[in-house]
DNA sequence: CCGATTATAAAAATAGTTATCATTATTAAT
DNA sequence: ATTAATAATGATAACTATTTTTATAATCGG
């Protein structure tokens, strides 16, 4: 009668903390839970800390930010800064993505276009940088926002 | 020998402040200088306060704060979140256009590149959107940086 | 199961930005 | 030019998102 969590999709996400280097914690199990069982969605530290309220559990805010960095870091996660002021994170894909963001409801919506990814080593190419990273973001009303403004 | 400032240059920054509906005051004229004797050039809210300190200038952060964002409402300026956490200001170009931001040394340079433009159009319109904007920024090593790192 | 190590929750600190407010400056109307 | 109405200013407090600190608690190899 123990409250052992050792469910099958559970100790999949065990694995990936342990090999990670970090510690399996039951905030990070529980936090790395909440992306694995919403693939395809983006959360801010806000999001991950309310549902695990909802959740019933106790992880101080402190905590969310903490191991979501962590798990930036650790390669789990990729952090996205948008317009908002709040980052938002979403589980590494295997292939890189831009996003388009209905600036009515929020919704994300994510693309990738060979052409547009060409074009920009090319401009950087050709301004002399060595590209790190970029960072595209299309915003705009979604089609189901655009049906209420006419 | 009063020190009425009525510089011919002075003059044009006093009419576009007027032009957007906005009292002419000294922290204004100051500000709207800057940008127009650096043009080009990207601003943060800090880098404009040490500006004016270092003219002698007794504005307070929270001015510049807030006549950035009037000029940016009015137009005159644009506001970038690229993603430092601090905003960056620079002129209102009659173009629209897209930046490379050199994670070494800070160095902006911008470009615009139709190929990417139409691409990202094409992109919204297939997802159902209607764009509003958009934003695209590369983050890599400048020429001069990139030698640094050999 | 133990103990060295690492993670945690809570609280305080920080960075960037915005709001409040009493005082001062600008502008339109005398 | 004076005045009155109105808006802007600087100082400072407040705010939001995030990070650091600290004292306690959990983890995991042996
Ligand atoms: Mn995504
Ligand atoms: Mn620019
Ligand atoms: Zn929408
Ligand atoms: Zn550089």
């Amino acid at each position: 009668m123990s409250n052992k969590t050792t469910t099958k999709d559970v100790s999949l996400e065990i694995k990936e903390i342990q090999e990670s280097g970090l510690r399996v914690t039951e905030p990070r199990k529980k936090i790395l839970h909440i992306f694995e069982s919403n693939e395809d969605q983006h959360f801010t530290a806000d999001m991950i800390y309310s549902e695990l309220k909802k959740q019933g559990e106790n992880v101080g805010f402190a905590t969310v930010y903490r191991v979501l960095t962590q798990f930036e870091e650790a390669g789990l996660l990729v952090r996205h800064n948008f317009d908002s002021g709040h980052a938002v994170f979403e589980l590494k894909k295997k292939c890189h993505h831009d996003h388009l963001v209905c600036i009515s409801c929020g919704k994300i919506i994510e693309f990738l276009d060979d052409s547009i990814e060409a074009r920009q080593c090319k401009v950087a190419k050709d301004a002399g940088f060595e590209v790190t990273s970029h960072s595209l973001t299309i915003f705009g009303y979604c089609s189901e926002c655009r049906g209420n403004t006419k």
